[in-house]
DNA sequence: CTTCACATGTAAAGCGTTACATGATTTG
DNA sequence: CAAATCATGTAACGCTTTACATGTGAAG
């Protein structure tokens, strides 16, 4: 078990709120979604495995409510899972090393590659420019839910985070696309 | 078979030169290592799948050279292991989604977790000081080993990205330590 | 003669995604 | 009633690291 993250993001969800796995997702790839994403296969063994060490529980049905679903199975955070979330998050972080493709594929790139690459250069520019539209819309939603929420300044740090990473690799693809533009096509030919 | 990109990243080094899986090792923590790595586990079963697709081809040993060792493995690239990287370079990058421990632990963040919070920032503005120094030394040898080479703006391009990637973390840190740092410890008490 | 760097390889385990399989409930 | 969304779960596969196992050659 080398970092067994997973778990963690799982246990720091359900220290806000009682959910389910079908929650945890959504809240993955919703609020989380700029630093963190789990899929159905990680969550619902892992669901199964905390609740087997009593750092969560499953939560009576809430049916009391109208629409409740039967078929929900909704977990709440133990004081365990409290305690074992508090001792992970002193934790120093353990980061995977930065790993890029564009920057595998331009590492071997040559003068008849170029173009393939300034196209691959100027997607990343789209993707980025997306993601930052989709930040700034995140950070209003953010402000407007959260507001007077402690954990506010804590959420809007990570999408920080986000916003100044996008930009530094916005700034990469106009400096990146000028430099190439400027390099010679094929073999250049020296004037006499 | 999803991207297979450590099949490319050796493919790719070995258009550069030949080498032993050894050598690869050792490229993939020096001028790879701001974006890409590789451990012996990928390295060697990968270099025999290559080499039963005729991709690459074990070289005759360099036994001539005095300092030649009978137990190296030289690898060259083949003209099919050419046009399978040129094929592939063309490909779309695909990147995986961006993931951080530092802020997982940060988004669950409240007033008795922020001193260990402020802890993680510190450490992290630590390594990228460190990472930056360390890019200036690779770019200062890239420019003296490379000079007149056409690789080197390639070269200098996946530098630059790290560069840019390290100073956008070196100011996140700050801005969130100063804002961290005026957070309220506990319950403020109000002032009359 | 010991230590360090060179050098090759395998095994085990964990991480993580994708696809599959199934069914309920709501909304248009 | 059809489609979208809600909802749970498993299986297979591939990726990646870590640890292990083994041995050579050079330098101090």
């Amino acid at each position: 078990m080398r970092t067994a993250s997973t778990r963690f993001a799982i246990l720091g969800l359900l220290s806000l709120e009682p959910m389910s796995g079908y929650d945890i997702r959504r809240a993955s790839s919703d609020a989380l979604s700029h630093f963190w994403h789990e899929s159905y296969g990680q969550i619902y063994p892992t669901l199964a495995a905390l609740a087997r060490e009593r750092l969560i529980r499953e939560s009576p049905r809430a049916s009391t409510q109208p629409g409740a679903r039967a078929t929900r199975r909704v977990y709440a955070i133990t004081a365990a899972g409290r305690r074992a979330l508090a001792a992970w998050q002193k934790r120093p972080p353990r980061e995977r090393p930065f790993r890029s493709e564009l920057l595998l594929r331009l590492f071997f790139g040559d003068t008849r590659s170029t173009p393939t690459l300034l196209t691959h250069v100027a997607r990343l520019k789209a993707e980025e420019t997306a993601r930052g539209a989709s930040y700034r819309a995140l950070d209003q939603r953010l402000v407007a839910e959260g507001a007077g929420s402690p954990s506010l300044p804590y959420w809007r740090a990570t999408l920080r985070y986000g916003q100044l990473r996008s930009e530094a690799a916005l700034r990469w693809c106009d400096e990146t696309a000028l430099a190439f533009s400027a390099l010679p096509r094929r073999k250049p030919r020296v004037r006499p």
